[in-house]
DNA sequence: GGTGAGCCTAATAGCGCTACGATTTGCCTG
DNA sequence: CAGGCAAATCGTAGCGCTATTAGGCTCACC
């Protein structure tokens, strides 16, 4: 019978180990249990106990293992937050309030951008999924059929954000884009605007923007106005907006819709240059109301979206969860039309 | 002597449980470890094994528990990356492109943001290494005491980003604002112009954008050009610098250099509205060169500090890691001087 | 001073996975 | 065809924590 012998190398990783639960309860001269508990629901310990329990964190400078935690608990307070893209103001707007709010409930956010792609959304709810997560939100409505399976399975709490209409998988936070491309078309249309255009960027991938080209579309062709559509494959930015309005006067409309403020700002600047007067000359409206569309010459008349708004009932629907157990449902955060002086 | 009954409580919690990776193993006919050295190392497990296996994964729709396997490996594949604020283009564009390289490198982000605050960043770091994370990033070399303890007992790889000159924690990625600041005044010497002030916001916060004033203002003097600073406590945007701009009026100057792009627009707009001639009447420059540089009226003369440079260089640190022990170093990404029109 | 009610604290049994050494298998050589 | 080596697979022992139950203490009241 041979001594059984313990392999050192995993106790000597384990030295580097941090302080554990375990060494805290020593100090503080009460079980593991009781800092766990503690550590959960301070008021349920004495006060007297939980003086030197939170001392002996002090002390010994007691950083929790999340995972641990979340294993044993079977599920983490992790949020896990996917995005088209980081660079798009609405979005990284969103997530800036997002994770204001969440942080201060307790919960971190995991963040990933699909860059547009379903396919690589469905690798991130994938990866998202492996830790158990308290929610998942989504932008968006469409997804792969991966995806969706994914997710039901879990049986995580999944919103989706900056749309609507669709049917949600879960919880669905948004606003109609149809209806910001109607009503920008109805400003057109009230003003008169013998013709127009819509300028996108991206529009075969950004459903979106896509539903606000639609929209407007739409609405012009309803009031008997037809319009054109102007589209540019890359990612939107000032400098496409510019070259879309170029692009444009060959066969030059009154008045532009562009899918979205920095856009409209490159379309401003290019109008500018070419001695266009805004909106004598041209009339232009944009989506957004970002930081810089009150401060343009003219100021730009956009709609406003409030990803405030969309980030405050994302976070509700999430925190609510713990309460209300089972109900699919839209919210609808609405936008409000800015009406200023380019259009 | 009772029957030890099993709470079923737990048992039923675990019915809702995800497919382990023992399920796997048993439909796959393979021992548990051989199932989790395949997900790690496949090349490590023959091909018909790894076959069978993955054929199980798919069936089962296995996905497996990031948080069983990091306690196991003492070690998470998740990033920490904490940045001032999410709204500012600076910070989003470097967590895009970081993220778009950890992600490639099966690594996951998981974000904060301190709105410049060093307590909230403490706050966020110690729940960043509860996770036991691949590696630390943050913005700045200013930190509180704590912090600095924290990240040094925990051992794990830190990298500071967008700030160089102070002693690393670890790794530091960025570039002297100081030297963008002298970059700035020395044009304006260049150009002849006779007064000059700095435009900044939240400058007490935001300490780069501190050091590219000072440096600036520096510059100016080292010139006998003795320049004026005026700020506004509000985060940069638009409206402030054209804020900033009508309160400077009083005392006009005949150049202005500003924290940052945002704000030089800002300035560009309000000097459109009051007639005022740019570079003719009053220079701008600015710091960032987003988006909209290149396209303003007249083209924006800035500095272009490169995210995306810093980005990969954080993400080379983070992924040499791996090979690399120990070796506290600073990363220079530099920045490019964009001489366009309006300085 | 006894006693029940309540409130705290402690003990137990894993959560699902990985690291490591042990064991088996496959294959080639003599 | 046995022996031996390398490669492939498996078994074990936790990682640090939480949920739940059981137990112990205090206190008020009779």
């Amino acid at each position: 019978m041979t001594e059984p012998t313990v392999p050192p190398s995993r106790r000597m990783r384990r030295n580097l180990q941090r302080v554990t639960m375990t060494d805290v309860a020593a100090a503080a001269d009460v079980s593991p249990s009781t800092v766990s508990l503690f550590l959960r629901r301070p008021g349920a310990v004495s006060d007297r106990i939980g003086a030197r329990v939170s001392a002996a964190i002090e002390e010994l400078g007691y950083v929790p293992n999340a995972m641990a935690g979340g294993l044993a608990a079977a599920g983490s307070r992790v949020v896990s937050v996917i995005v088209p893209s980081l660079r798009n103001a609405f979005f990284s707007e969103t997530l800036s309030a997002l994770e204001g709010l969440l942080a201060h409930a307790g919960l971190q956010v995991l963040v990933g951008h699909t860059e547009y792609s379903l396919a690589q959304e469905e690798a991130l709810v994938r990866a998202a999924l492996s830790w158990a997560p308290a929610a998942v939100v989504l932008t968006g409505q469409r997804h792969t059929d991966t995806t969706r399976a994914l997710l039901r399975k879990a049986a995580t709490p999944v919103v989706e954000m900056w749309e609507l209409g669709g049917v949600p998988i879960d919880q669905a936070v948004g606003f109609s884009h149809a209806a910001v491309g109607h009503r920008i078309a109805q400003r057109f249309v009230e003003r008169g605007y013998a013709s127009a255009a819509f300028l996108g960027a991206r529009l075969a991938d950004d459903s979106r923007a896509g539903q606000r080209a639609a929209g407007f579309l739409a609405g012009m062709e309803a009031a008997a106005r037809p319009a054109r559509l102007l589209e540019d494959p890359d990612p939107a930015s000032t400098g496409v907006g510019a070259r879309l309005l170029a692009r444009m006067l060959d066969a030059p409309v009154r008045a532009v819709a562009c899918s979205n403020d920095t856009l409209a700002l490159g379309v401003l600047f290019e109008a500018q240059r070419r001695g266009l007067a805004v909106p004598g000359d041209l009339a232009v409206a944009g989506f957004g109301d970002l930081d810089f569309a009150a401060q343009t010459v003219p100021p730009l008349t956009t709609i406003r979206p409030s990803a405030d708004r969309i980030a405050a009932q994302v976070a509700a629907c999430i925190l609510a969860r713990n309460t209300d157990p089972e109900a699919s449902t839209s919210h609808d955060t609405g936008f409000t039309f800015m009406a200023r002086e380019s259009a």
